[in-house]
DNA sequence: CCTGGGATTTTCT
DNA sequence: GAAAATCCCAGGA
């Protein structure tokens, strides 16, 4: 097993666009019992601010939401249509509302294909229960540096975000980053 | 190749 | 009551 070096609080304190571009290829670890998954992240997706009609921020705090505002480094989880879990990350300071939603990844020793956001989190066991959960400290859900590998700017390829037809002009924003040539990318 | 609908439940209106 | 930051499968061209 190689050593792995967590990302520290510093990292999330950056600008949620450049986040979303440098978990590119950042391995993220769910440690079950003495189990430990791991897959390595190629697609993100930034939600951004309180305007941002993607966003479930942009009506206001709720009692769902309000984990966007929290502090950067915590995990922002929720169910989508009735059925799959989304694991975001939430970025920018307190009472700011932003998150990076995590798309895909490519997978190190999983079982199942994390090719989506609802795949993912099935395939790592990602529940309600790990929602506002600090990733700077926690033994169960945390991110690390890839040992093997830095990623190149050249590499990534910006998008329109995927699902947000609804959201006026902010749904040709190119706030969805994904690593070229990956065949584990979500969608083109 | 494409389009459309069902699953299932939380959330807001 | 309708819609949702999804996924999978069926059916038609």
């Amino acid at each position: 097993m190689p050593k792995f070096k967590r990302l520290p609080a510093k990292f999330y304190h950056q600008n949620t666009f450049k986040i979303a571009e440098e978990l590119l290829g950042k391995f993220i670890i769910r440690k079950i019992g003495k189990r430990a998954l791991i897959g390595k992240i190629v697609e993100s997706e930034a939600y951004y601010g309180p305007n941002d009609l993607a966003s479930h921020a942009s009506r206001g705090k709720t009692a769902r939401t309000k984990i966007m505002f929290d502090q950067a480094g915590t995990a922002y989880i929720y169910l989508i249509y009735g059925m799959y879990y989304c694991f975001n990350i939430v970025t920018e300071a307190k009472d700011f509302p932003a998150a990076i939603l995590i798309r895909a990844a490519e997978p190190i020793n999983l079982s199942k294909k994390a090719n989506g956001p609802g795949k993912f989190c099935r395939a790592f066991k990602i529940d309600k229960n790990l929602n506002g959960e600090n990733l700077i400290t926690s033994k169960k859900l945390y991110l690390v540096e890839n040992p093997n590998e830095k990623i190149k700017k050249s590499q990534i390829k910006k998008a329109k975000r995927i699902g947000v037809d609804y959201a006026g002009k902010y749904k040709n924003k190119l706030w969805r980053f994904y690593l070229k040539n990956n065949q584990f990318v979500s969608k083109k």
